[in-house]
RNA sequence: GCCCCCAUAGUUCAAUGGAUAGAACGCGGGCCUCCGGAGCCCGAGAUGUAGGUUCGAUUCCUACUGGGGGCACCA
């Protein structure tokens, strides 16, 4: 029982109410407060001062309630403020010291996660950053809520622009392997997707070329499938080193050259219940005229072309209900870009029409796109931001400034801690933006080691580990001392972590606690620069420490969530 | 033409219909005989425009302006 479901309970209890908020106050006004006296103030016609004070008073009263709260009090222009005791606050430092202090709202619950999802005709990029940070942030917060997380990827393997590569390859790739030119499989690759449309532009009878191969493709052509194999697996090995240091995981992997012809039945079914409708021509298709999301002339979307083929969306109905029976999930999220979102909205008003039941359970977890300053990004020209590039550029600006900062570190730590620092600053940059903005990335700028950075937080616990070092700290002790202002404070901070949780379910606003561990560390940062702990006196540095250890393991909780890796020293 | 999203300091981003709109970078000024200066402290600086709903609007609604995305028998 949560400490807002206690309050609630009493709330509506006492006064037969519903529709309030209980929420987080800012720190001058306490610690929760409640708008429930404006409501009741509206139904009774009285000022919603008058009924603050009635229910502050009440609330005061009640003895289950004074364990947790000091104070309980009504402010203009209506609000029931609330302070927690020494008690509660003492209370729950001792569960956040042992990392237990949180929410548990998931369990018995599965959700799938639907991330990363790439071509194979080339290589990560930028977008892919964005969108694997936002993908395992997801699965890391949900899981450290009690959810059971299932991390899949789709991958298109199949397709005219991966024949596109395929056909550069036969070309000009001299039987080569990406190990004889020294090169990630996956870069190997799309060089010859580039290739191919720098020499489609000067020959255009390459893209009939490539159109015949997809033919060849689809009808099993045993020497197009086997090197069509062949480049898939060095893409494959390419994308795991990158998927390995930039830390994104995955539990199954879909292939679209393995769904793409699947969902016929469904279709076929639903036009024998007359959902679907057969036009003259053959091609099956379904009336989204009332939704207005059909094509612009017909009101249609066809799901089965005329030859009987499948379209895009066919694969995916499929791939909708094939998941459900794969893991009989409560939600499924799809991290997929903003682009897409039209596309979504079809598909789940689809599968409802289909009566699935799904559509309820689906959420598409849309974000914006990554752009240069100079523009969007194209990858048939080449001119993306790699995401091995970048990643690599970022490590050897963070070994420099180790470098100069901390010459006398191991080589092996230097190396290590590069990695988590450069990754830290990419990570975080992309997961305390708004996800729904587009968001401009300047190499140059764009990324800082200072300020409301992963850096800032890596460096942030790295000191509160130190100290902890240097006390020779080793396990959390019973608080009997009542608490000074400066640490009641940091505590009361602490104490709103499950608050921020709850938000973050509101919407799946990861960057909220992005928000929120910048202020846990911005505070410590001000907090021990202005209270000495090594050198206080026996009975405060007792205190100080316990506080200290709780900074450290929060703040560790937090970036674990964010799949931020902290280290030990920087 | 139609639909969706975004618009907050010079810049990059916060803010749950409420209380004094928060940070960071940059700018100006301080702080290393004191647990780590990737830090701390002080200062200047913002809700695109016009209406509406509300006791109260950055937040909701309408129009406009500017930016992004989309409207395939492509994926």
């Amino acid at each position: 029982m949560t400490v807002t479901n206690i309050l609630q309970d009493k709330i509506k209890k006492y006064w037969q109410v519903d529709g309030f908020v209980i929420e987080p106050a800012k720190m001058q006004f306490g610690d929760l407060t409640v708008n429930v006296a404006f409501i009741l103030a509206k139904q009774r016609k009285l000022p919603p001062l008058q009924v603050a004070r009635e229910i502050a008073d009440k609330l005061s009263q009640d003895k289950e309630l004074a364990d947790i709260f000091s104070r309980i009090e009504a402010v203009q222009p209506g609000y029931v403020n609330f302070y927690f005791s020494d008690k509660y606050l003492k209370n729950i430092l001792a569960d956040i010291i042992s990392g237990s202090f949180g929410l548990n709202m998931g369990q018995g619950k599965k959700i799938v996660i639907e991330y990363s999802s790439p071509n194979t005709n080339k290589p990560l990029h930028l977008g892919h950053l964005r969108n694997d940070a936002l993908g395992m942030a997801l699965a890391n917060i949900l899981q450290s809520l009690g959810f059971e997380v299932i991390k899949t990827s789709v991958i298109n393997d199949r397709g005219i622009h991966i024949m596109q590569s395929l056909l550069a390859y036969l070309k000009w790739g001299e039987g080569k392997t990406p190990d004889q030119v020294g090169k990630k499989g996956d870069q190997f690759v799309g060089d010859f997707y580039v290739r191919f449309h720098q020499e489609a532009e000067k020959d255009p009878t390459l893209k009939e070329e490539a159109a015949e191969l997809l033919r060849r493709w689809e009808q099993g052509d045993q020497e197009i499938r086997q090197i069509w194999h062949q480049l898939n697996q060095w893409v494959f090995q390419g994308w795991h080193e990158t998927y390995d240091l930039y830390g994104s995981e995955f539990d199954k992997w879909y292939y679209e050259s393995e769904l793409y012809d699947k969902g016929k039945e469904i279709i076929k079914q639903a036009a024998e219940k007359g959902i679907v409708k057969q036009r003259s021509d053959g091609a099956y298709v379904i009336d989204l005229s009332e939704l207005g999301l059909g094509s612009r002339e017909s009101g249609e979307k066809v799901l089965l072309r005329a030859d009987g083929t499948t379209v895009y969306i066919t694969q995916d109905i499929y791939l909708a209900i094939k998941r459900y029976e794969d893991f009989n999930f409560d939600k499924m999220i799809y991290v997929v870009a903003s682009e897409q979102e039209y596309h979504f909205k079809v598909l789940f008003a689809i599968l409802d029409i289909l009566g699935t039941g799904l559509s309820d359970k689906l959420f598409h977890f849309s974000y914006g796109m990554v752009n240069l300053p100079e523009g969007k990004m194209k990858s048939r020209q080449g001119k993306v931001v790699d995401a091995d590039e970048l990643i690599s550029q970022m490590i050897d600006l963070a070994k420099v400034e180790i470098e100069r900062r901390s010459p006398n570190l191991p080589t092996i730590e230097k190396e290590e801690n590069a990695k988590a620092i450069a990754l830290s600053a990419i990570k975080y940059w992309f997961l305390r933006a708004n996800p729904r903005s587009t968001l401009t990335f300047d190499p140059k700028k764009s990324l800082d080691f200072e300020g409301d950075t992963g850096p800032y937080l890596l460096y942030s616990y790295v000191r509160l580990r130190s100290i902890l070092r240097k006390a020779g700290w080793k396990e959390k002790v019973k608080i009997e001392q009542d608490l000074p202002e400066a640490e009641r404070n940091l505590l009361r901070k602490m104490a709103r972590w499950p608050f921020v949780l709850q938000h973050f379910m509101d919407g799946y606003n990861i960057n909220l606690i992005c928000l929120f561990l910048n202020e846990l560390a911005s505070d410590f940062n001000s907090y021990y620069h202005s209270h000495p702990v090594l050198q206080s006196d026996e009975e405060i540095k007792k205190l100080r420490l316990q506080l200290i250890a709780a900074g450290s393991s929060l703040l560790k909780k937090g970036l674990k969530m964010l799949n931020i890796k902290t280290v030990e020293r920087m």
